[in-house]
DNA sequence: AAATTTCCGGAGAACGTTTTCCCTGGGTAG
DNA sequence: CTACCCAGGGAAAACGTTCTCCGGAAATTT
């Protein structure tokens, strides 16, 4: 009653366990009516297989383990929907872990998943530095993929949007609009994405006007972190912010306004992965929208084409890194200033 | 090399797979020696015990199910970090699943889990009452807890927060601020935070003015449908727009300003669960805080404190259900009028 | 001193699958 | 007619734990 196991759906069929095990696997061809019997008797019993015997004896569990800084980062979100999307279609289960963006629970939590026997990890690490170590050894031991940020190189497959082509694309638009004096509101960490953004902005502005001085400050990717910035930014009148992500655009946003800024009539804004809260903002925010749904695709397709053979081949196998192209979302903030240089 | 077993220990160690079993579990007392040198083995040969084989034999695979309607609703993001922890906390995993707002849906990942042997489910019902079977099916075979908002009488133990009670603060607050002419914005689905809400708001109404027309229009639980509203409430010019949550409120918010109206000199706007974005609206949202630490913690406390014996005791065990009181948050939103009925 | 209990340790049976053998019977090729 | 092969089926060995017996030695009681 409690638990209908093989033994007893090959009873009431009147065949062995093999047997039954090869009609509902279809591993092997079975007889005919032999087959029809067992599945009437499966359905008639209401056989559920047990996943975990499945997994012990087949050493595959069919679980991905998704390990990430803070679920609360307004990114993700969206992010882990279409990687479980991805992921349970191809049959596999998530197990979820926040790590609280501290790189000790990280660890752990990595450890933790490695011995539930998770076949594959899928991973944004904390810190580009002091994740390293705890995801090398973790890639050692079973298909890792990096999501969003990198974590040194070689380390790992990773999978991310690629970075500098979406701060050029804002640096574009904001030259094409008209805009002459840009400044950037980013982040400091070790995080890749935070440097990719930074080194392409200073990239993409010292392209544009070799002379202008470069206006960039530094903080986290916080929004109480925009609304400061803005305050030490302000006096040099810049005509736009440029801003590493989207939260810290919507504290920059703010700020401005209650400044007596007007936006984008005086300075336009624009973030960066276009989180839900972007098009709230008001003004609605100029951003650049991440490829969530293919970054979770590609990342699916990394795990799951693992050739076959050992899980982790030679000692140092090619590592694969994929960069998507980001989309630039024109909104209100950067809209042509309609208060030219008066 | 590739898998450490307990025979490995056993042959390091010099003694029976029996006994290296006991001195890491720690179940019956052995030899002090012995275990040192059991310990000692382990140690070296870098031992984690296969979380999959002692799911099999022990019956219970130390993971639950989480399963909600939509991971990007910016309600539940916190929720589940705080969920993640306290089951982290417990020594369990958290298999995710995410319905994509879709009754069949969650019954098919309701029943990939049960395939799974999670030990207990968690679960934030998509509808009220479509997805009563599967819920209902569910809570049959394993411990389940359902979050946030109901499933019917009787089908389950639940812990949500007392909408009606943090209805009643928004409108005392209204009230004592010297609003007279309040409105309501909700929601239409079966859903029981939208039911008990707009209740709560209907009963609270009438209490303070029962000569008052009632104001309220139903439709669901997002910005578009906030904005929407405004619409079709702001000709009335009532002085306070109530809103079932901060969706709601952020789009109503949205368009009053577009429509000139000053927020909160004109008229006040309250949301409800104090999302992240409450506090970047402009102006900042005045909503009711739910107790999300208290509810992740007492949805764990229930799941594990499922009295020993069978998973489920009787066919009609008393089902618990806990209330958990709100806290009012005020903001600018709703900061009393400066510009009074002029 | 004998009888009983306690303590420590091992052998081995589960747990519910999958998979490797092996067997049997009937068909086909030589 | 012999030899071989193939399809269909069963017995049983894994997978890596936990846990129930059981046995012997030491400690305690009678």
């Amino acid at each position: 009653m409690a638990e209908v196991t093989l033994r007893d759906v090959a009873r009431a069929a009147g065949c062995s366990v093999a047997t039954v095990s090869r009609v509902l696997a279809g591993t092997r061809p079975v007889g005919a009516e032999t087959a029809r019997a067992v599945r009437e008797a499966a359905e008639r019993l209401g056989y559920r297989p047990n996943e975990v015997a499945r997994a012990l004896r087949s050493r595959s569990t069919g679980t991905v383990g998704l390990v990430l800084p803070q679920i609360t980062n307004p990114f993700f979100p969206t992010l882990v929907r279409e990687l479980e999307h991805a992921l349970h279609a191809a049959g596999r289960a998530v197990l979820l872990a926040d790590c609280d963006d501290d790189p000790a629970t990280e660890a752990a939590r990595i450890g933790a998943l490695l011995g539930r026997r998770v076949d594959a990890l899928l991973l944004i690490p904390v810190d580009e530095r002091r994740s390293r170590e705890a995801v090398a050894a973790a890639a050692a031991r079973v298909p890792l993929v990096l999501l969003d940020r990198g974590c040194g190189p070689g380390v790992a497959d990773s999978v991310a949007v690629d970075n500098a082509a979406g701060m050029a694309l804002v640096l574009d638009h904001l030259a094409a609009t008209g805009r002459r004096r840009p400044c950037f509101i980013g982040a400091a960490g070790t995080a890749s994405a935070a440097a990719e953004r930074r080194a392409a902005y200073a990239a993409g502005a010292a392209a544009l006007d070799p002379a202008a001085p470069e206006r960039a400050v530094l903080g986290d990717f916080s929004v109480e972190w925009g609304r400061a910035a803005v305050d030490r930014l302000w006096p040099a009148r810049p005509d736009a912010v440029v801003c590493a992500n989207d939260l810290i655009a919507a504290g920059a946003l703010q700020r401005l306004r209650q400044l007596g800024a007007e936006v984008p009539g005086d300075v336009a804004v624009t973030g960066f992965d276009d989180i839900p809260l972007a098009g709230l903002a008001d003004p609605a925010l100029t951003t650049v929208r991440q490829p969530v749904a293919e970054l979770a695709a590609e990342a699916a397709r990394l795990l799951v084409r693992r050739p076959a053979g050992a899980p982790v081949p030679g000692p140092r196998r090619p590592v694969r890194t994929v960069r998507l192209a980001p989309e630039l979302v024109v909104r209100a903030s950067s809209a042509p200033g309609t208060r030219p240089t008066s």
